[in-house]
DNA sequence: ACCTGAACACCGTTCAAGT
DNA sequence: ACCTGAACACCGTTCAAGT
C-alpha cells in the first residue's frame, strides 16, 4: 500500500532532530524545525498527562510548541496521526519469546499483542474504528504472521489460518475495547455505586441474573482474557483440524 | 429558521402522545409538545439518512423541529441519547426460538444479539465505549439471562457461567466493531484498492502472509462469526465442564 | 521549503430568560 | 412547566500569506 509514513531514515541526534544541511538532490530552503518523532513524544505526552479523549490536533501543536497547522505538513488528518502512534508504540514493543508448540505459539503471540494494546487502552478505539490491518508496522505484522504460520504448521489450511487470526483478533479488539471503555468511564466520571442493576432485577424474569446479583461487578472486573483465549484457540484449532486428538 | 420543514403538528394521535389534560395531582403549565419517541424516532432518521457519525444533539434537534437545548429535557446528555437508542432498537428486536439443548441455546442467543447489533452497527461504538452492561434495558437482559442460565444448566457454576458470557459478548463486540469499521470507511471514503500490503511483503520475514498476499481482503471480507462462536462456546464449555465428553 | 494566523463550519453544554 | 437563543469553550481542516 502506500505508507506515507517512514519520513527520512535514520537521524543519528538523540532527539531525532537534525535537519540535513544539503539535502541529496536541489533540496534547498528553510530546514524543518519539526520532526515527526517530535510530534509523536507530543501526543504521548498529551494522551499521559490529560487523557485520550484530549488528544486533538490542536492540542499536540500546542505541547509540542508550535502551530496547529504545522502537523499537517507530518500527518494527512487526526486519524493517521492516531494510527502512526500505535505502529510506533509497536515498534517500541519487545518480541516474545515464542514456546515450539504451535497452540501454545498462538496464545503467546496473541497474548503479546493482547497486552501490547492493553496498555495504551486508547489504541483499541481507532484500530477497530478503521481498516486497520493494512496499515499495520512490521511489529505488529510479525505477530499476525506468527499466529498464522503456527496454525498452519497445526495442520490448518492457509484459510483455516486466517480465520483463527481473524477470530482471535475479534475477542482480543472486543475485551480491550469493553473493559477500557467501562473502566476509563469510571475512573472519569465515578457512576453512582448505589444498586447496581442486577441487584433490583425480576427474579422470576432473570432468576440466574437476579441470584448472581451484586457478585456481577466484581466478577465483571476479573481479567479472563487469558483464560477465554485458552478455550477459544482449543476450539478453533480442533474445529479446523478434527482429526487432531 | 434552519428547520424547512413544518414541526409536524401532531400530538392528539395514536402515537403513544398524549400530553395528558389535567395531570393528577397539581401538575399544571404548559404540555410538553416534544416526546422521547419523537426525538428517537428523529434520531434514527438523522442515522438513517446522514450516517451514524452525523448523529449530533443540533441535528437531531433540528430534525425533530425543536431547538437544540429541548432535547436535553429528554436526554441527559449525548450519550444518554445513544444509549436510549440502542434499548429502544433491543425492545423491538424479536425473541428468537430457542432451542432445547443449553449449547446450542447459548449460540442462538449469541448470534440473535450479534445480529441485532450488526444491523445497528454504529450502536457497537457506544456498546464498547460505555459501561453498557449496567444500563441494559429488558430485552437486552433477557439474551444475557439466557446465556447465563444455559452455561449453568450446562454444568458450569454461575463464575464460569459469567465467565462465558463476558467472553462471548467481547468476541461478539469485537467483530462488529471491527467489521463495522472497515465496511463503514470504505463506503464512506473508498479506500485506494492498490497493491494491498500484503502483496508488498518481504516474503522472508512473512512467508505465509506473503503466500496469501492479495487473496487477504477476500478472505478478511467473509462472515465468520457463526463459525468462530461455535469454536469458542465449544471450547469455554470444555474447559469450564470437562468430564462432558 | 517550511510554517502560520485567520477563518469556516461545525460541536456539546450552560445559562438566563421567555411563554 | 416547558421551551429557547445566545454564548462559551472547544473541535478539524482549508486557505492564502509570510519567511
Amino acid at each position: 500500500m502506500r505508507n506515507p509514513h517512514r519520513p527520512a531514515e535514520r537521524d543519528d541526534g538523540h532527539d531525532g532532530e537534525v535537519p540535513r544541511p544539503h539535502a541529496p538532490h536541489g533540496r534547498t530552503g528553510r530546514p524543518p524545525r519539526t520532526s515527526r518523532a517530535q510530534i509523536l513524544a507530543a501526543a504521548r505526552q498529551v494522551i499521559d498527562r490529560d487523557g485520550w479523549e484530549k488528544l486533538t490536533i490542536r492540542r499536540v501543536a500546542a505541547e509540542a510548541g508550535v502551530g496547529a497547522m504545522t502537523l499537517y505538513h507530518h500527518v494527512r488528518d487526526r486519524e493517521d496521526l492516531l494510527v502512526q502512534l500505535i505502529n510506533d508504540i509497536a515498534d517500541q514493543t519487545p518480541f516474545p519469546d515464542l514456546p515450539s508448540a504451535p497452540r501454545d505459539r498462538i496464545v503467546v503471540a496473541a497474548t503479546a499483542i493482547h497486552d501490547g494494546l492493553a496498555a495504551h487502552a486508547w489504541s483499541a478505539e481507532i484500530i477497530a474504528t478503521d481498516g486497520y490491518l493494512d496499515r499495520l508496522g512490521e511489529s505488529a505484522l510479525r505477530m499476525v504472521e506468527t499466529i498464522v504460520a503456527a496454525a498452519i504448521e497445526y495442520g490448518c489450511t492457509p484459510e483455516q489460518a486466517v480465520d483463527v487470526f481473524r477470530s482471535i483478533w475479534y475477542y482480543t479488539v472486543g475485551e480491550i475495547l469493553v473493559r477500557a471503555g467501562s473502566g476509563g468511564r469510571e475512573a472519569a466520571t465515578p457512576r453512582p455505586t448505589d444498586g447496581s442493576f442486577f441487584s433490583t432485577l425480576d427474579a422470576s424474569r432473570h432468576p440466574q441474573l437476579a441470584a448472581i446479583g451484586e457478585r456481577w461487578p466484581a466478577l465483571a472486573a476479573r481479567d479472563i482474557y487469558r483464560q477465554g483465549l485458552g478455550a477459544f484457540v482449543d476450539g478453533l484449532l480442533a474445529h479446523a483440524v478434527p482429526e487432531i486428538p
